[in-house]
DNA sequence: AGAAAATGTGAACAACTTGCTCACATTTCT
DNA sequence: AGAAATGTGAGCAAGTTGTTCACATTTTCT
């Protein structure tokens, strides 16, 4: 960030230009993310926007910031222990969902198409590793042991097969169809129950 | 095509220029596709490119229709009827596997980034209804009755699935792991096993 | 009220990018 | 040899776009 907006006037401008830049790159996806078009939509001119954001990579960055620590919140608060696999699995998908709601291309188009400064994609990303560890630790939940390094594949394939569906689906605007949840859930207990 | 190759020579020219194509594709995805680089990569002049190929989108959807045809072709040679799931599960992984090893990401792009005049990522288009067809057959033969529309939200289901896993796989050029390859087999046989 | 700080504006540009043509050379076929 | 097929690549026409800057407006502070 070039400066901080200090009036409740300038940080409204900020997260119009956020908001509008979420839309675009779900709609358009990289290729349509121009700082033109993103400060049009945000109703503001293209001066404030470079006046909060030294360039287009900074931009894209805090969008990629703020999406990835919201879906990681969201998912913390499904913990896999107290509760059945059905019902952690119900939950988890409707989280999910939830958080793909709002903008469906836009987690897709942040980790496979748009460049980053800072290494989100990066396989040791600090997102990447909770990530991972969050399913990880729901497997060993329910395997009834201790977080085990071969748990690791079990929930890196139960981890992608989850943004594989979510990601289709979106794509078809389909996140609400109830027949894909269901079969949805229905895979992620059958993954976690059974123990490899 | 603007005009059809004769000779052994210019077949080899087109030839080579579709391979750099779709090397260029799954490497740097549509922004690094470019007309120009297609040529230098194929060793070949640009003015050679446009004289097979009216235009960038029809480079394009030569590429996108030799890479469906094959992946079709490949999977279609593995039939559900007569083998047991875990023998379908797995040779269909290594199927799989095989066709995402040459060009990685070029899958994905040509899904997900790359613009087509035909309309392959329409639902609808013959590409999708063949491939939705036929897990829906494999889910159909293990449930032991006739293909069911209410079977097709599982074909679905599964497809992604199996899609997103190897799609994250080959981001992180791990598709040959065998760790896994393993646990994606199993998610399928679990989820082919038990009726919905 | 007046000064200062914060915020907002948008026309304009400089620097690239790139799809594509065309006039001409070379190779292959008949 | 003549014709047809094939290959060449410098260069252009036509954008595209990230970014700046001189200036206007609003808010806060004294």
């Amino acid at each position: 960030m070039r400066k901080e907006p200090r009036q409740a006037r300038s940080r409204a401008t900020v997260e119009a230009i956020v908001q509008a830049g979420a839309h675009i790159l779900s709609d358009e996806g990289w290729a349509g993310f121009t700082t033109n078009r993103v400060a049009e939509l945000a109703g503001v001119s293209i001066g404030s926007l470079y006046q909060y954001f030294p360039d287009k990579l900074s931009l894209v960055d805090a969008i990629r910031h703020r999406h990835l620590d919201d879906s990681i919140a969201v998912m913390r608060k499904i913990r896999a222990d107290g509760i059945s696999p059905a019902e952690f699995a119900a939950q988890l998908v409707r989280a999910v969902v939830a958080a793909h709601s709002v903008y469906p291309g836009l987690h897709r188009v942040l980790l496979d198409e748009a460049p980053s400064s800072e290494e989100y994609r990066n396989p040791s990303s600090a997102f990447e590793i909770e990530y991972l560890s969050y399913y990880a630790e729901a497997v060993a939940t329910y395997r009834k042991r201790q977080p085990n390094p071969a748990d690791h594949a079990s929930a890196r394939v139960i981890s992608d097969a989850i943004d594989g569906v979510i990601h289709n689906a979106a794509r078809r605007g389909a996140i609400d169809d109830p027949a894909m949840q269901r079969e949805l859930v229905r895979l992620i207990i059958l993954f976690l129950g059974e123990p490899g």
